[in-house]
DNA sequence: GTCGATGCCTCGTTAATCGATGCCTCAGTG
DNA sequence: CACTGAGGCATCGATTAACGAGGCATCGAC
């Protein structure tokens, strides 16, 4: 049997990181950069604060899932640049699937008749 | 401008709750009952445990989107019984139709190329 | 008689989000 | 010059849902 999955201990938690790390699969880039693009390319749908943001970008250097270096912003600012690791490639793939596993799962449900 | 929806604050917490409401739209059913539909129709990948279930119950009862009576189950055992009110349904279109937005644009940022 | 399933519920911990806040630099404008 | 807004970094505290672990009761089967 696959692994049942509690609700939201997959979900959410670990969704922001989702997409901070394919964000990053683009090329490195700072913080604010990965915040504006996802709103961007999102159409403005999701909404990425800072609050959000660097703790959870803390959370993916603990893991090694992604690397900073302080340098330069595209406007010659301070920024601290990310990189995904190869292990940041492959939490990302997990993360991924998972994603899709468990929205497919509740979109069944919604879709019912 | 579409209302910019933080990541969280609308993916997960409510999820359980739109899937119980949305169980109740095939009828009336006990706590215990909407918890292993959910598994069941999900092919055990949602996992509902009884103390996720029943808080969010208890919210919905507080928001008047669910109702709730002490009777029997199938088994003719003791059971309350939730039935799901108008303003249920129209809460279960609104974060269905979140629920959709949100995973669209996230499923639209992983699968880009 | 004991075990698993059916049914209800609560307590305490955990963990991520998020608003507010703070600090710095730079470009533009009045 | 003073000010404002954008670009950048970060933290603190409150909130809030989920969840594991329990607790309690009935019933059927072995």
């Amino acid at each position: 049997m696959r692994n049942r999955t509690s609700l939201s201990s997959e979900l959410l938690p670990g969704t922001l990181e989702m997409l901070i790390l394919k964000t990053l699969t683009r090329g490195p880039a700072h913080g604010y950069a990965i915040a504006r693009h996802l709103e961007r390319v999102s159409s403005n749908v999701l909404r990425v604060g800072e609050s959000s943001l660097y703790p959870a970008l803390q959370r993916l250097l603990l893991n090694d899932w992604v690397q900073a270096a302080w340098g330069e912003s595209e406007l010659k600012r301070r920024a601290r640049i990310y990189r995904i690791t190869p292990a940041g490639r492959k939490r990302l793939a997990q993360e991924a699937e998972g994603f899709d596993r468990i929205t497919g799962a509740i979109a069944a449900i919604l879709e019912a008749i």
